[in-house]
DNA sequence: ACCATGCTGGACCGGTGAGTTCAAAAGCGG
DNA sequence: CCGCTTTTGAACTCACCGGTCCAGCATGGT
């Protein structure tokens, strides 16, 4: 979640000249800062001092990009949810060139998707919407959207080829990759007791290999 | 900090029956407000002076009672915990006399089952232990092991005597009871939006349709 | 060299809320 | 009716934090 590699610019400044360009990686610093910040104490105990001290910035500055500490809260979290939601494509893209054993293909996507949302980025951004949703309800309908939500929604596409070629039965697409997800993180999140206790990589393994075992059960053509 | 003042919590004492009993119980008032206030505020922002206004009560006499803000959060989450789940255990009870349709019994107590997750009492339940888990990390085991854990524990058992029965296929009954309240909470979760929009009876009852559907068919004998 | 822009550190204000104190007022047992 | 404990209301202390202001410093463009 670290992203101090000085990037970019494209700073959206309102008032017609681009703001400093080049040196100013200091808002990604910040709200990168920031939701390590937010994710370690919650909103509400988080003070913007210390996210301005592990920016390495100075605190009228974070007010200066960031304006509010709602309005700070609001875009650390769309930051981390498109990072987090980043990886998850990836990891489900490989079902696109899925060859040979249906099984042991949707078994090593399953572990792949499973240690990312086991991760540290993905949890603390599940724990902070859930915490926030009573203060913050767009939040929730913001971040689920680029996170689950586009997930279920490439998961189904994978799916519903999957149905075409033959490989699983026909069934309703959506519902299906809501129930492989559901299958992966559901159990991930019990044993891992909302993430206090880190699961060992073969715990990992067993839930994907059951969430699959039991998914290919009820779809498999 | 520690523990309670020397005056002690009211109804336990030590010394006999002296106190508190004949009055109103002031404490399961302040439990119910504080949870009451906690759900709708979260941890941080919720004041102590507006639980004690809402249980009808004076500021000191919450501290007389529960001691600190801390120790009135753990007991409420403790007390809210045991009222959830008594009724969690009740709809899973009703698997022991299952006779007729496996299929239709499943369903039906799918669907009491995901009506109860939904509730606001489970709901702000599981929002509130979410959201404090990084700074009261012994309160996920509490909370978990008196709800979610138990709830587990007696699925499985009623799973297992099924599998015995020869109506379910033998399966370690512990990772089928986990999975199926996976399929029935995942999704409900995901479409309620963490419970911003509550769900029409025709999409819980879809929902536990769905759930029970794939279930049956990976685990029917 | 010079100015503009933004960054810095630090002081500062104001509000909020945890937790305490205390004297007066119930309740209740005897 | 009397003491015991508990409750009450209110004021109070103290710490923390959001947000602002300002005077000086760094920088880069021209």
């Amino acid at each position: 979640m670290l992203g101090y590699p000085a990037t970019v610019t494209g700073m959206t400044d309102s008032a017609g000249r681009a703001t400093a360009r080049g040196r100013i990686d200091k808002r990604q610093a910040i709200l990168s800062a920031a939701f390590d910040v937010f994710a370690r104490r919650g909103y509400a105990p988080a003070n913007v001092a210390e996210v301005a001290e592990v920016a390495g910035v100075a605190k009228p500055t974070v007010y200066n990009h960031l304006g509010d500490k709602e309005n700070l809260f609001r875009r650390a979290m769309e930051a981390a949810a498109d990072t987090v939601m980043e990886r998850n494509l990836r990891d489900v893209e490989r079902l696109r060139t899925l060859e040979g054993d249906l099984r042991a293909g949707l078994g090593d996507v399953a572990y792949r998707m499973v240690q990312t949302c086991c991760g540290e980025p993905s949890r603390a951004l599940r724990r902070l919407v859930h915490a926030e949703v009573g203060q913050f309800p767009e939040l929730v309908e913001l971040v689920q959207a680029r996170t689950a939500g586009r997930l279920a929604e490439a998961l189904a596409d994978r799916l519903a080829r999957l149905s075409l070629e033959g490989r699983l039965r026909a069934a309703d697409p959506a519902v299906a990759a809501e129930q492989f997800l559901s299958l992966l993180t559901g159990p991930a999140e019990a044993r891992s007791r909302l993430g206090t206790r880190k699961l060992p990589a073969a715990e990992l393994r067993a839930i994907a290999e059951a969430a699959t075992d039991t998914f290919v059960r009820a779809y498999a053509a």
